[in-house]
Parts: C-alpha cells; sequence; structure tokens
DNA sequence: TGACTATTTTGGAACGATCCAATAAATCTC
DNA sequence: GAGATTTATTGGATCGTTCCAAAATAGTCA
C-alpha cells in the first residue's frame, strides 16, 4: 500500500491556499507574505513532501541541476581524485552528478552518455575513452549542452577542454634526471598511440635531444598505464644490453609498478636507479621513498573542470574554451636527488649524497 | 536560438502517426505493425530525438531508472573499486547512478541524499558517514525507496545490509600471524568507535585470548583509516617498551603506512615485521611486499549490492535482507609466512628464500 | 468614500510521455 | 456477407510543477 507522492496540491490544501502559492514558496519568491510562507512551510514539512525535480524540469525554460561525469577509469587514484574534485564543486552548486566509469570502451561510453541525455544533464565532463572522435560530441553540442573535455585531448571537437601540460611536465623531469648525471633514460608506460603518451613523450625526447641525447627507441616501451604495467615495463627495459639508469614514467601508477619491480631484481628506486611519476596521486608523497613526480593535481583540476562546465551552463553560451593546467616538478626522493640516508646495505657503504649517480652501481644478477 | 526539444509529437507528425504509436515504438511495444515501427523509428533518427525519461517518470507507475550510490571516501581505493562495481551491474541494467562522496560529513551526506530524492531515485546504496543513525533513513523507507547499507553497519536500521566477515576476517588474520610465531600483534589503524573497527578489533582480541595472550591496550593504536594514518600509527606503535612483531592493520591503506614506516626505520616489511592488512585492494597483489591482507573483494561486494538493490527495486517489496560477505586471508609476502625462518631478533642472516627480499638485510639504525 | 497603487494570491494552460478505453482496419467463421 | 475476432491505431486525461494573466486584498491619498 504505497500511498500515492505528496504533491503541492496537497501542500495547498493543508496549508489553505493555492498550489501556485506554494510554488512560490518553494522557490523562496519575495512575493509571498511572511506569514503564508510560514504555513506552508510548516505543512511541507508536516506532510514531509519532497519536491519532484522531474515534473519542474519538464518546462523548458528550467535547468535540471544535473550533470553527468565519465571518466575511463575509476579505480585509478588519478581519475578518483579527479572525481573527487567536481563533486566538490558541483554538490556546492547544488548539482548532483551522474558518474560512470568505461573502463575505455568505447560501447560503454556511447549507451552511458546517451542514457545521460536521456535523464536530462545539463552539462557533461568527460575524459573520453581511447578512440572517442570529434564527430561523438556533436549530438551533444547540436543539443546545447555543454561538454568539458578533461585529461585526454580530442583533435577537432569543438567542446571546452582541461589538459594538463604533459609536454612542459615531461620536459622539465627529464632534464631534472639529465642534471643529475643520467645519460640513459627511459620512457616507460602507456600507449605510445594515446594523446597524453604522445605529448608526454615528445617532452622527454626534446628534452633529450637538447642535451645531445640521443632517443634510443629500445628505452620507450609501451604498457598498461597500471601499477602491473609499470612493473612488466621495467622488466622488459633492463633486458636490454645497455641498461638505463633512470626512467621517466607515464604516470604514478607506472612509477610504482617500476619501483616494485626494481625491488624484485635487488635494486632500490632513488639509489640505485631514479625513478621518476606523473601525476602525483596523493600516495606519492607518503610512499618510501617518496615519489619525485609532476604534479598535475587531480583534485585540483576536477575542480577546476568543474568550474569551467558550471560557467558555461549558467551563462547559456555554449563556447569552447581551452585551458591548460600548468604542471610542476616535484622532487622528492625517487629520483635520487635528495638521498638522504637509507645507502644500507653491506656491499655498499659509500658517504651521504645529494644526488644520484656517483654511487650508482650495476647489480648483476641476470 | 536554441530550438525547442524534439518530442514524440514532432515524430508522430513526420511519421504520419499519432504520438501514441510513437509511445508504443519506444517501449518496443509488438503490438505496432514493422513497417509503422520502421517509420517511426526513421523519423526518430532524422529527427535526433532524444527520449525524456523526466517526463515519462511523471506518471507514477514508472521506475526512474536512476539509484543513488553514497560513498565517504572515494580516494580510498576500497570504495573506488566499490564503486566501479557497482556501476557495472547498473550500467547493465540499464540504470545510471549519481554518486556522491561525503568525505565523512554527516552533512553533506544529509544534503546529497536529499538532492537525490528530489531527483527521483528508485533506491540507493550508501556506506554512511560516521555519526549516521538509523533515523536518518526513515523518510527513503516510509516513500518506499529501498536502501542498502554497504561496509558499515547501521544499528537498529530496517534496511538491507551487505557487510563483510570483519570478526572472522580479523580473528583469521590475527591466528595466522600467532601461528607464525609472533606473541606482541598490534592492532593498528582505524577508529575504535566504528562498526567496522570494532568488529575486527574484537576478532583480533578473541584470537588472542583463545591463544593465551593478552591484549594490550598500547599495542592497540588508532589512526585515521588511510595510508599516512598507518605511517604515524606504526610510528607510535614502536615507541613502547615491549614492541610488537607483527601488526593487523585496519585496512591496506594502512598497511601500506605501515609497511612505509617501517622501511623508514630500516625495518623490512615481511622480513623484520609481519604486516597483514584487510580489504585486499587491487594494489595489494603487486605491491613489494605483496600484501597479507584479508580478502573482501570491494569489486565484488560492490556488484552484490547492487543485485540486491535491484532485486528490491524490481520486486517492489522493501524488505530489509542482511547479507554477510565471508572474507579470506590470502597469505603473500608482508606477513613473512614465505620466509620460515622468522625469529624476529636482530641478528639476522638468513639464507635465500624464494621471495623478494632475499638480499636485502637489517638496517639498525634506531 | 472612491480612485489608485502596492502587495498577495490564484486558476488554468503548458511541459512530454504514458495508458486506458475506444475506434478502425484486417482477418476469420459459418 | 453479417457477425465475431484479431490486429493496429488513436484521442484525451493524467502525472507534478511553473508561469502568466488576472483577480483579490490591503494600503494610500485626495
Amino acid at each position: 500500500m504505497t500511498r500515492s507522492r505528496v504533491t503541492v496540491v496537497d501542500i495547498a490544501q493543508a496549508a489553505g491556499v493555492s498550489k501556485s502559492t506554494v510554488s512560490l514558496v518553494l522557490q523562496a519568491s519575495p512575493l509571498v507574505n511572511e506569514q503564508t510562507r510560514a504555513k506552508v512551510n510548516a505543512a511541507i514539512r508536516e506532510l514531509g513532501y519532497v519536491y519532484n525535480r522531474g515534473a519542474a524540469n519538464l518546462r523548458q525554460t528550467a535547468s535540471s541541476k544535473i550533470v553527468g561525469i565519465v571518466v575511463n577509469d575509476l579505480t585509478n587514484s588519478f581519475f578518483a581524485e579527479l572525481a573527487v574534485g567536481m563533486d566538490m564543486v558541483m554538490q556546492s552548486a547544488g548539482f548532483v552528478q551522474f558518474l560512470a566509469n568505461t573502463g575505455e570502451s568505447i560501447d560503454r561510453q556511447r549507451e552511458v552518455v546517451a542514457s545521460m541525455r536521456e535523464h536530462g544533464i545539463s552539462g557533461l565532463i568527460i575524459s573520453p575513452a581511447r578512440g572517442t572522435e570529434a564527430a561523438d560530441f556533436k549530438p551533444l553540442t547540436a543539443a546545447g549542452v555543454p561538454v568539458v573535455v578533461v585529461v585526454r585531448n580530442i583533435a577537432g571537437a569543438k567542446v571546452s577542454s582541461l589538459l594538463s601540460d604533459n609536454y612542459a611536465g615531461a620536459r622539465q623531469a627529464t632534464e631534472h634526471l639529465i642534471s643529475l648525471g643520467h645519460r640513459r633514460i627511459a620512457f616507460l608506460g602507456g600507449f605510445s598511440d594515446t594523446a597524453v603518451s604522445g605529448e608526454r613523450m615528445l617532452g622527454y625526447r626534446e628534452a633529450l635531444a637538447a642535451a645531445g641525447l640521443d632517443a634510443d627507441a629500445a628505452l620507450m616501451v609501451n604498457s598498461a598505464p597500471s601499477r602491473a604495467g609499470g612493473v612488466t615495463a621495467i622488466e622488459r627495459a633492463m633486458l636490454i644490453a645497455d641498461r638505463p639508469t633512470a626512467a621517466l614514467c607515464f604516470n604514478d601508477a607506472v612509477a610504482f609498478g617500476v619501483c616494485d619491480g626494481l625491488r624484485a631484481r635487488g635494486l632500490e628506486p632513488g639509489r640505485d636507479f631514479g625513478v621518476v611519476g606523473f601525476d602525483d596521486v596523493i600516495e606519492a608523497e607518503t610512499a618510501v621513498p617518496a615519489l619525485t613526480t609532476v604534479s598535475v593535481d587531480p583534485q585540483g583540476m576536477g575542480r577546476r573542470a568543474a568550474q569551467m562546465l558550471l560557467k558555461q551552463i549558467n551563462s547559456g553560451r555554449v563556447e569552447a574554451e581551452a585551458q591548460v593546467a600548468s604542471v610542476r616538478l616535484v622532487v622528492r626522493q625517487s629520483c635520487g636527488a635528495t638521498l638522504k640516508t637509507w645507502d644500507g646495505g653491506a656491499t655498499h657503504d659509500t658517504a651521504s649524497h645529494d644526488t644520484v649517480g656517483t654511487d650508482r652501481r650495476q647489480h648483476d644478477r641476470a
């Protein structure tokens, strides 16, 4: 016996006014008399009324107060934090968000976006799955739904974007490793056919070139952009004859995997091998050794993307705007630059240095 | 010039039928003639029609195909994976989900649940913030909205729940550490005033008691249930005179922090100190040393919770059902079990074993 | 008091899809 | 070929809110 919903009419009846008046109270209109407002509010509380936004949204002037957020891998801390950042500003703005995970499946992405549209989102933030094309956003923009693309760029799409400065970050990180004395620097993880990977790799290569080092193709190894991928990437990188002594990793997850892989072969990241990540996820700081990484502040990026979207929703204009979030290298321990004390090992009795490189040794175990 | 929405009437006109017929086509009714259906579908594609679910939901017989998911800390892998598990089955069932992060704020939680209700969720899965009371769910259940509480129990709430068997898991893990010869076993991390922590701590204490060991209050140290919390917890635990030789950690995040903290003081987890986590997050397997932990399979739990909710939504009956997800101890390396000769002494010259870390040695620096 | 503002309140027509009862068209039955 | 049956189609009322034009009430001033 599910009793039928409590509606404005019920409230009106209970408060002895018309439904129009109740409606005015609901939207806090100054037109309504204080006493009347109090009576209506009392009735609302009394009857346990809940506003039906769906009904209100029917009138085409209304905004649904719903946005869609689509990410490709929520299990990756980077995206989880991105989502949390968005959530914060959306909640504060009185919006509620659909969130969907695509797991890089373009089909799921299409379904999920279609589904969100049916439910009437007033905007969409998406970190597109691999293979997403500019044309995929056509229907959205044509319908006047603002879209913000984050993290991964979609060439030719007439939507707003918020990307991190991958080129600059990678270049800076690579230069840092070079300044520490490294000459054989690997680029590990990620898929080179993605825009993000391409940009980071370009920064890496140009930094090498500028220093007069040549980019050995054997030093660039693709892998899944995950911790497990990092393990396999470093394994492969150490198979070649002229081994790297340091690596720029596609992201922090890969970097952690690389650290795992190094330890598995008896090498200590930061001491025996320089490791630099990308993203600066929350664990990067507390990990041991603390991860030197390019900070992109995912939560901040999420907040910023949300603000971009809100601005467009509120202004009513759908005008593409491309923003680039600047990044900065955060030097911690995994690159070897701040090497302090854990030199430990009996076969190892160097004094402390503040750079890597001097006490690096080759552990031949293969 | 945002042209007004395309509606069923427009489609009807274009296809030369009535809006009722269009509606029948939309819900794939067998009543409609094949040719008519084709005509209508063509018009739908032609005009770029998008279904307006909000309008459909007005009729009270309809189900909104929206569920709400509320978690308290999406940056914790455990919850991220839980969410992904739910997302999977919800997507497959044609539902779309609101997702909100409360960050343990009971106010945000209340706001966000209210907001979701206004948008017409047909069900809610919630991992309640600390301090949530049974009464908070009253309005939901009274309105016939099924609720599934996950992870944390709310005593007295008349809603369904899916909890992991914290008691059994903690007991099993503690027994395992005891069987490895440990006598001073700490319980690190978490807040003892939460249900989850209470259950796990009980399992820990009863295992100790059953083995004739007494539970030293100094060995139980509270901390935030995060990686950073784990670092501080182990630091505090190592300050006491009669130090622990192993620890059961509140969750995997804490366990990783404990490993970090141990390394910072020159101790190698798994060799010099037994560490057991709880949750079995995805990184537990690939970490070095691989984390011995109580597997609760967060993704599987998410899927299961989603299924419970769907069952209730579909059956229309709101009947509370309490499920307990069984857990199992996954023995990896961090507990030291794969190292046979654990003796806890400072002088330590074990031979090679088939684990990582054979050439790592103890660094006494404290 | 009556005319004239302000200030409040209010029916009814949207909004877009569904569903029921009723109709129209096609097929069958004897 | 008239009636019964099956198969397709269709107006209109409905869901809960907003908004507009209009009405009712209160307040002001000559």
